[in-house]
RNA sequence: GUGGGCGUGGUAGAGUGGUUAAUACGCCCGGUUGUGGCCCGGGAGAGCGAGGGUUCGAUUCCCUCCGUCCACCCCA
């Protein structure tokens, strides 16, 4: 028997409303603010990602479905949103519009991971981007939108941390501040292999090591802020301002660096207060260096990814309540064959006027078909008699009550096509 | 990539070295040959993740692989 591939799921039939109340929220709220819907598609000349994402990232490095195609082009499924989305912008020379340039998608992601909860090899993210701008108000607004579409969406605990990592000359510094502190505290020897590697590869991101006794030793080590220009240290300011006014709670922490090496100046993350581990909701920041690197001009940039499964994980496990759509609904039975014929007409004028119906199978006995109309709740079964017999020959039931009536072919037809059917 | 738990019908979940592998839910049919939900009766559906080994005999013991879950790593 086929499976599914390893690390990719099924979204079921009895989970798409889940789906559907998030793309509702997420695309509304996408308007509200101003962004336009990009599409791209879902694989990239692996070139765009190793220049925009970098190198020594571990995204890049051993998590991207990479393959030769048979035109001996060397393609990858995107791993992330925003490389392809500055593509776009740039070949489609969207600088020549009025900047900045807003735009949100919603997209599969493929990373060659090991699954586990809240962790999959296609996975989806909702994502918005704006640029073309230096604003530190537009950074704070990308975080802003986060925020309320989870708070929107009815997620209540959710917490928001912010770092500014500068630009490449602020994080230049630090950087060799950094390292000089852990060659002499004597840090390297008893320390894990992991941060060993970094120090020469990735420094930053031994600031986010989990390992407790790499702790001890972020705990004393340089901050990072300390290193911002006095222009960049401003613009952090603004953003963690502009917060403020919106009443959006955030938290400082700075340690956080981010996976990807595009990011520059403020970065932030979103995450469930439950204890659990894979539980990142949300991801972005400024990207200042991206587009120059990918061949644009230089252009500044700044946006978010949302995983689209942790968050639908964080509206199941809430129990958040739905809004219900009223599902109103009729399920056309007939007796015998002349009024089937008749409940196939009236089930092609109930769709034309829009009312969702089907048409009862011949091979189940009556009783079998209102077991189905209840199981599948519809809200109204019409049951066809012979007209031969009587006048009102049509029996119009609403199952939720049990109500019924007779009425004849015209009453019916009204009922659907004058909208007293809803 | 590393470490640990698990793998029985669609789902949940018992069970045993040896005749036809429980049960529940779901599904199908029926219970006045024109009426649902409750109730009752009946039925279909797994040979126990895959392969190999031990054994007279394995779903049950062992090995490998695969999958899954959890943690690490990393990230959404």
């Amino acid at each position: 028997m086929f499976k599914s591939i390893r690390g990719t799921k099924d979204i079921l039939p009895n989970e798409q409303k889940y789906w559907e109340y998030f793309k509702t929220n997420a695309f509304d709220l996408s308007s509200i603010f101003g962004f336009k819907r990009i599409d791209t598609p879902t694989f990239e000349s692996t070139d765009l990602f190793l220049r925009g994402i970098g190198l020594d990232t571990d995204i890049v490095t051993k998590e991207t479905y990479s393959f030769t195609d048979r035109g001996e082009n060397n393609i990858t499924l995107q791993p992330e949103g925003t490389a392809s989305v500055c593509r776009s912008y740039i070949e489609n020379g969207m600088f020549n519009q009025p900047q900045p340039i807003k735009l949100f998608y919603f997209t599969s992601i493929f990373r060659y991971e090991r699954p586990q909860s809240g962790r999959l090899r296609e996975h989806h993210q909702f994502g918005i981007e704006t640029i073309g701008s230096h604003d530190p108000e537009l950074d704070a607004e990308i975080i802003s939108f986060a925020w309320t579409l989870l708070k929107k969406i009815g997620l209540t605990n959710i917490n928001l941390s912010i770092n500014s990592i500068g630009d490449i000359t602020d994080r230049k510094q630090f950087i060799t501040e950094l390292s000089q502190y852990y060659k002499n505290s004597g840090w390297a020897k008893n320390n894990c292999s992991d941060c060993i590697e970094r120090i020469s590869t990735n420094p930053l991101r031994i600031l986010d090591c989990k390992n407790s006794n790499c702790k001890n030793y972020i705990k004393n080590s340089p901050n990072m802020i300390s290193f911002l220009s006095e222009k960049n240290l401003k613009h952090f300011e603004n953003v963690k301002k502009y917060l403020e006014l919106a009443k959006i709670n955030y938290q400082i922490n700075n340690n956080l660096v981010r996976g990807l090496d595009y990011y520059t100046h403020t970065v932030f993350e979103i995450i469930s207060d439950k204890d659990k581990r894979q539980n990142a909701m949300v991801g972005g920041g400024r990207y200042n260096g991206l587009i120059e690197k990918i061949g644009g001009n230089e252009t500044p940039g700044v946006g978010f990814g949302m995983g689209v499964e942790r968050v639908i994980n964080e509206i199941i496990n809430n129990k958040i309540k739905l809004p219900q759509k009223e599902n109103n609904s009729i399920l056309f039975t007939y007796l015998t064959n002349s009024s089937k014929s008749k409940a196939i007409e009236f089930n092609i004028i109930a769709r034309k006027n829009n009312i969702k119906s089907e048409l009862a199978l011949s091979t189940r006995s009556l009783k079998a078909n209102m077991r189905y109309a209840n199981n599948l709740k519809f809200s109204t079964i019409v049951i066809i008699g012979d007209s031969d017999e009587k006048l009102n020959y049509i029996t119009y039931k609403e199952l939720n009550n049990g109500d019924q009536k007779d009425i004849n072919e015209k009453e019916l037809i009204d009922l659907m096509t004058n909208a007293k059917f809803n």
